[in-house]
DNA sequence: GGTCGAAACGGACCACAGTCCGCTTCTATT
DNA sequence: AATAGAAGCGGACTGTGGTCCGTTTCGACC
């Protein structure tokens, strides 16, 4: 009884040498990225560029795709906050309808920008859970406000699947840069599963 | 002109040791993916069971995930033998929209039948031209045959990407087993964007 | 049958992801 | 301040994907 609640004592305080490294491996992985791209980056090299051993970007990141994640993780924290308190029609503001095809557009892009590190990233880890879950909710909100019925969940899955890389890059590689075409076949889509116009 | 006509000597005889090579290769990977699984097979243990060198393995098959496409072709090909000539509803002779229906509760189900070998295979390679391009073609011929305006192409990709595991899994893992429930979904979807019941 | 060029073979070799475990550094306790 | 125990560290080590190149095998043409 004579330590202090555990409700105090905070799940992990995270030790100064802990932070550091994390600090230095989290820069020196963004450098990395920059200088030699997603493939060019090894493990070694980023523990060796940021001054610390191999055990430790593993007890950092677990995996290499763990790292990707954790790269990842940060732009799509700002483009979660630009979804959620942004100018509209991304942001709050405009009418549902429009939002929605501001989302679509604007996933769509980032998607396409992030494809290196989504694919480096791979399934499973942080990403799908943060990302995903988020996306997801967000579209079913917005078919909830704009009254569609039926399995709101699996429309909004439905809706985000198009916007995948990983069926983004068989529509753009061939034929060259129909992005206007993507992003007007998406709107045609959405209007279809709304209902009208 | 004393050489025969090269349309008579085909593109590549292929030698007889390189046949008997690729078909105990084949073989002994079908073996091995049932004796360890997908994620236990080794190149290393491949040639070793096809008492071959590890040099041959990646010139049959050029990598790994090469490897696993291979075996994917196979039952992809059985699949699109069925959707072409098999019994309906899934081949010729059901109405459009029945042949639809069937064609996305079957690929959905042998997507995730053969999940574990796709990601093993991966996005590049041949799977992706044969795969995805049928599966596009069919579902844009059917969409026609109903008569749906706008751009058939897109239409057919979305309505494909909810079929993809990468798509599915999210879908299966955490809620345990509603396959019924996206069954009904991708219905519910494909209703809408075809315009009617 | 003998010869020649090309295709195929195979195992030594390399690079990189990921593990292991002894050592160091921190924090809490007295 | 000293100490004990835990958290963190790091580099040697392993397993596997993938490459390279000298050797073998094939098939076509004399």
């Amino acid at each position: 009884m004579a330590k202090p609640l555990p409700l105090l004592t905070n799940p992990a305080p995270e030790r100064r040498d802990a932070a550091r490294n994390r600090e230095a491996l989290m820069s020196a992985a963004t450098a990395l990225v920059a200088e030699v791209g997603v493939r060019g980056v090894t493990m070694d090299a980023l523990a060796c560029r940021a001054g610390v051993g191999k055990g430790t970007v593993f007890r950092r990141f677990g995996s290499r795709e763990g790292l990707m994640a954790a790269l990842l993780n940060h732009s799509e924290t700002e483009w979660q906050a630009a979804v959620m308190g942004g100018p509209p029609p991304l942001g709050p503001g405009a009418p549902p309808l429009e939002r929605l095809l501001a989302f679509g557009e604007s996933r769509m892009l980032l998607n396409l920008r992030h494809a290196e590190l989504i694919e480096a990233a791979g399934n499973p880890g942080a990403r799908s859970v943060a990302a995903v879950s988020f996306t997801t909710m967000h579209v079913r909100y917005l078919l909830g406000q704009l009254r569609v019925e039926g399995d709101l969940g699996y429309l909004a899955t439905a809706l985000i699947a198009p916007l995948e890389i990983i069926v983004l890059r068989e529509q753009v590689e061939p034929g060259s840069a129909p992005i206007d075409r993507l992003v007007a076949g998406w709107s045609d889509l959405t209007r279809r599963v709304v209902g009208m116009t």
